[in-house]
RNA sequence: GCGGAUAUGGCGUAAUUGGUAGCCGCGCUAGACUUAGGAUCUAGUUCUUCACCGAGUGGGGGUUCGAGUCCCCCUAUCCGCACCA
């Protein structure tokens, strides 16, 4: 009987479908294990090749661990809402909902497919009301909550209240509580909300019209689409993130990720610590600005001061003489788009406001720059310049003749002429120089001695900086969480808890209403009834109840951030989810997904966790105790050459340089085999390629070829329908694995799956199966048999545990290859093999599992245990070595000791003698490693 | 510029963690069965060589009886951040 893949997988996928057999309860008495992947965002291109790498990946881990006896959770829902469903809608008319519906049941029919055991009576859509409803409800929670650094967790904003009216609250107050109105009391307490709506300068992208988050963009482009973005001052939500930088670190410690991930979340959090100081500005009684600097230090060497074109005291002190210069900098200067300004780096710029500073320590005057290298989102805006001892303000100070100080140097006899120097002396190794009571000290203990004294002085203190920002937390669109947020007298007010969700109201224009506002504003009836306490059914301005509802929506991250909670009990309409169930699960044990978000979800998600539990709901701190990044599969394009001056000519790759081609055009891989081009289904590919000429190399038009990306831009992807088809999921499954270890990127070649598919055959074939079931002995399995199954046990099981597959499936196939080899026919041997090879081929082993006679699941197994009695060697082969020199192996019985070991080597053959008769001085002898001879 | 990672046959990779480098698969070569095969099976396949010998894990040095593995210095590639004070 052949292995006809197709029969048993869509009969074994149905019949798992009937039984439920992936479905798990939240109580059990087994232990408890959750493994997740990250949801996919549904989009219209369906799965390639690269997104079931992880999920395949974290499959076998899950049913690995419910073969050794836990209860799992492996659930799997869908990212639904974002920005790409919404780009269509605009072009197309179609409604996003309807094109989110679309491609998730395209997703789930190709999942289904690979035969995943996914509990989707747990699944979950960030798009339905009944799961955003609890976004929403966060975003009250996070409105209503303020960061308390004594205690550092958040409390509610109503302590913070009373706190104010005890006297108790040492922030200062710009009048007595008392004195304040509702308004001005609202507005001191927005800088304390954990979300809250600011004028901050923001990443706009015009094209896109909407405003970004930081890890949206990249190099000043938008990472959807790659619109230029700008820098603008906006009235936006916020969350405030940073309250949590330091535990964001901290926490770093706690979990079980790749280093290079962990370093990737420092760096993007970018804890620096150092002092802050505040420098007064001569003739302006009173006046003062405050920089930041990880150089205490170097304050001797401060030669001038440069503040930020967006700092809010150039006006006040700039002189009338530098008015217009100032003026004309700063307006230049902001009117720069984010990408020109990254682009000129290097570029010095700049201009003197007319006033100076005062060095507290020192008493000089020093003059006051404004220039754009230094930033307005990190620190003060503002920062003491040490051109000797910092590269930008070296490079500055040139440029514009400003003195430079030296007051560090390698020793204290290096002193020499800053005014020779090519480059400043950043290096925090040295001693200071020419720096008054610090003069001598290295370095470290110079900048404790300044702390210290700034300290006394009252004039500064220490710090950490972080270059973590708030997250901004409004888009202008329309396909996300709407705001529970309704506005009257232009102060935002939160609907009540009880009334949520408020549901994304119905539009048909996804365009930018005609006054600029978010697409919203095309929605008929969205304002909030403060009486009715729902949305307004009359949308009747007059009516004094009735309020306008925000018109922005929350960005993506918004309800990626908790979803890992919600599928612990997802159907719950009484809470996000029930103490009893996170109790029980605790946390992600083991999280997979790609590294491209480890600046975005990953962070926003750790936040959001360290949130809720700090409110008494999260359970853990962190949320993904494990966490493994697979690599990224990558596609391999192919490209042909359109001649410059005949646009219906293309040149074969490799004679492409006789005349001038335009840049490479993407054609499909589909029509191209090994490179070489199929000239007919390109005329017939495209609509402007019909008439296309060729000029061919031994009448072939061969194509160029590059590793990218694999996307549908490039015509480069590679469908997993079609190989579940020709190979079945099984050697889908095993061959995704085989490619290498999950972690690294690869691109994908389809070459090696004959291979694998092999492979199933002859494992099939192995169990003599008929339609009566397999023919197979009992008889006591020889010690050879023996030896292979408990090796293949041991290796399997160790595979899997340190998350490598690829290993596995070498030994599977080793394994096989030397049973076959034995004509093993034994089922005492080949039975357990079926329980191993279950979490990486589940059809064919629960088909074998079957014909062997069981009637239960293979899902339902025990893990087989291997015998260390089975894998102790009779003998061990030692390398011998004379004076270090390898010479030959010699083999002794796995108790020998020294004198054992000598003896064997004096009694080699005559050919390998090595000593002609004398003793050796020394016999060096590793128990099964070596036996060395000195002579 | 800063930070992190990687480098092994024609290719994807493996190496019990310091002990005979190259498991497994692809590809290739030869053979068998075939009218035929892009089907299946068998054998071989790091390089050089008829064979022996020898060389060999990006390059150079070091530690060690012994290094793909540990240490130092280069080189290349990939990734993250980037005027972050």
């Amino acid at each position: 009987m052949d292995y006809n893949f197709r029969e048993i997988e869509t009969r074994w996928q149905a019949i798992w479908r009937k039984t439920r057999i992936y479905h798990v309860e939240n109580k059990c008495q087994r232990p408890h294990y959750y493994v997740l992947d990250m949801f996919p965002y549904p989009s219209g291109a369906g799965l390639h090749v690269g997104h079931p790498l992880g999920y395949i990946a974290s499959d076998i881990y899950a049913r690995y661990k419910r073969l050794r006896g836990f209860n799992v959770l492996h659930p799997m829902g869908y990212d639904a809402y974002g920005l790409p469903a919404e780009q269509y809608a605009i072009q197309t008319g179609q409604h996003p909902a309807k094109t989110t519906q679309q491609n998730i049941a395209r997703y789930r029919e190709q999942l289904d497919k690979i035969g995943f055991s996914f509990d989707w009576e747990r699944e979950v859509r960030t798009c339905d009301p009944r799961y955003y409803r609890w976004t929403q409800w966060t975003f009250i929670q996070l409105f209503n909550h303020y960061y308390d650094n004594e205690v550092n967790k958040a409390r509610p904003i109503s302590e913070l209240v009373s706190k104010i009216e005890r006297g108790e609250w040492k922030e200062k107050l710009s009048k007595p509580w008392s004195e304040m109105n509702e308004e001005e009391r609202e507005k001191y307490l927005m800088d304390y909300r954990l979300a809250f709506l600011a004028d901050i300068p923001v990443n706009w992208c015009p094209q896109l019209g909407t405003v970004l988050a930081n890890d949206e963009v990249v190099n000043g482009l938008s990472v959807r689409g790659g619109y230029p973005v700008e820098r603008k001052l906006m009235r936006q939500w916020s969350l405030r993130i940073t309250a949590y930088a330091q535990r964001l670190v901290d926490g770093l410690e706690t979990v079980d990720w790749t280093d290079s991930l962990k370093e990737i979340q420092r760096n993007w959090i970018g804890r620096s610590e150092g002092a802050a100081v505040w420098f007064p500005v001569a003739d302006h009684e009173g006046a003062r600005f405050e920089i930041f600097t990880t150089r205490p230090d170097t304050i001797y060497g401060v030669t001038f001061m440069v503040l930020c074109p967006e700092h809010e005291m150039i006006d006040t002190i700039t002189t009338e003489a530098q008015r217009e210069e100032v003026a004309q900098y700063v307006t230049w200067a902001k009117n720069r788009s984010e990408r020109e300004r990254q682009a000129e780096t290097k570029k010095v710029s700049g201009v003197f406001t007319g006033a100076y500073a005062i060095n507290p320590l020192t008493n000089e005057r020093i003059p006051i720059y404004v220039s754009d290298y230094v930033l307005a989102g990190y620190g003060t805006g503002a920062i003491m310049a040490v051109p000797a001892h910092d590269s930008r303000d070296f490079a500055f100070a040139r440029h514009f003749n400003l003195p430079i100080r030296q007051v560090v140097a390698p020793s204290a006899d290096e002193v020499s002429d800053p005014s020779t120097w090519s480059e400043s002396l950043d290096s925090k190794i040295g001693v200071s120089v020419n720096s008054d009571f610090i003069t001598g000290m290295k370095v470290k203990e110079a900048m404790s001695a300044v702390i210290k004294r700034i300290t006394e002085m009252g004039i500064g203190f220490k710090t950490v900086n972080y270059r973590l920002r708030d997250a901004i937390f409004s888009r202008q669109r329309y396909w996300g969480e709407p705001f529970p947020v309704y506005y009257k007298n232009g102060m935002p007010y939160t609907i009540p808890e009880e009334c949520l969700p408020l549901q994304l109201p119905d539009i048909t224009d996804f365009k930018p209403t005609a006054n600029g506002e978010p697409p919203l504003g095309h929605a008929k009836m969205w304002a909030w009834d403060e009486k009715e306490r729902k949305v307004s059914a009359t949308n009747a301005i007059d009516n004094k109840n009735v309020f306008p509802l925000e018109l922005s929506t929350m960005p993506g991250f918004a309800g990626s951030s908790g979803y890992y909670l919600r599928y612990m009990d997802p159907t719950n309409d009484e809470a996000y989810f029930s103490k009893e169930a996170v109790n029980y699960w605790q946390n992600v044990d083991l999280y997979v997904g790609g590294a491209e978000h480890g600046t975005g979800h990953l962070i926003y998600a750790r936040f959001w966790n360290k949130f809720l539990f700090d409110l008494g709901l999260a359970v853990k701190e962190e949320p993904f105790q494990r966490l493994v990044n697979q690599g990224m599969i990558q596609g391999r394009s192919n490209f042909v050459y359109r001649s410059k001056n005949d646009s219906n000519l293309f040149i074969s790759k490799n004679i492409a340089g006789r005349e001038e081609t335009t840049v490479p055009i993407h054609v499909d891989i589909n029509i191209v085999n090994n490179d070489i081009l199929d000239i007919e289904k390109f005329r017939q590919w495209r609509p402007e390629f019909a008439d296309a000429r060729f000029e061919l190399e031994d009448g072939k038009y061969v194509c160029g070829w590059e590793i990218e990306k694999m996307s549908k831009s490039m015509f480069n992807v590679q469908n997993p329908d079609d190989l579940v088809e020709r190979y079945g999921a099984d050697t889908l499954r095993l061959y995704e694995m085989f490619l290498g270890p999950v972690e690294q990127s690869k691109p994908w070649d389809t070459k090696g799956i004959e291979g694998v598919f092999r492979f199933l055959r002859k494992f099939w074939k192995m169990f003599c199966v008929e339609d009566d079931g397999c023919h197979l002995t009992t008889f006591d399995p020889t010690r050879d048999e023996l030896k292979i199954l408990h090796q293949t046990i041991k290796k399997i099981t160790e595979d899997i545990e340190r998350f490598s597959f690829n290993t596995s499936i070498s030994a599977f196939m080793t394994c096989t290859n030397d049973l076959t080899a034995l004509s093993c026919n034994n089922r005492r041997v080949l039975e357990p093999l079926v329980v191993l090879i279950a979490p990486f081929a589940p059809h064919i082993a629960e088909e074998l599992w079957h014909k062997l006679g069981n009637q239960n699941s293979v899902c339902d197994a025990e893990w087989p245990k291997y015998d260390e009695q089975c894998l102790v060697e009779d003998t061990v082969s030692y390398p011998v070595s004379f004076n270090g020199k390898m010479r030959f192996m010699v083999s002794l019985p796995a108790d020998a000791n020294a004198d054992d070991a000598l003896a064997a080597v004096k009694a080699m053959p005559e050919g390998q003698k090595w000593l002609g008769g004398a003793e050796p001085k020394k016999v060096i002898f590793v128990p099964k490693k070596i036996i060395n001879i000195v002579l």
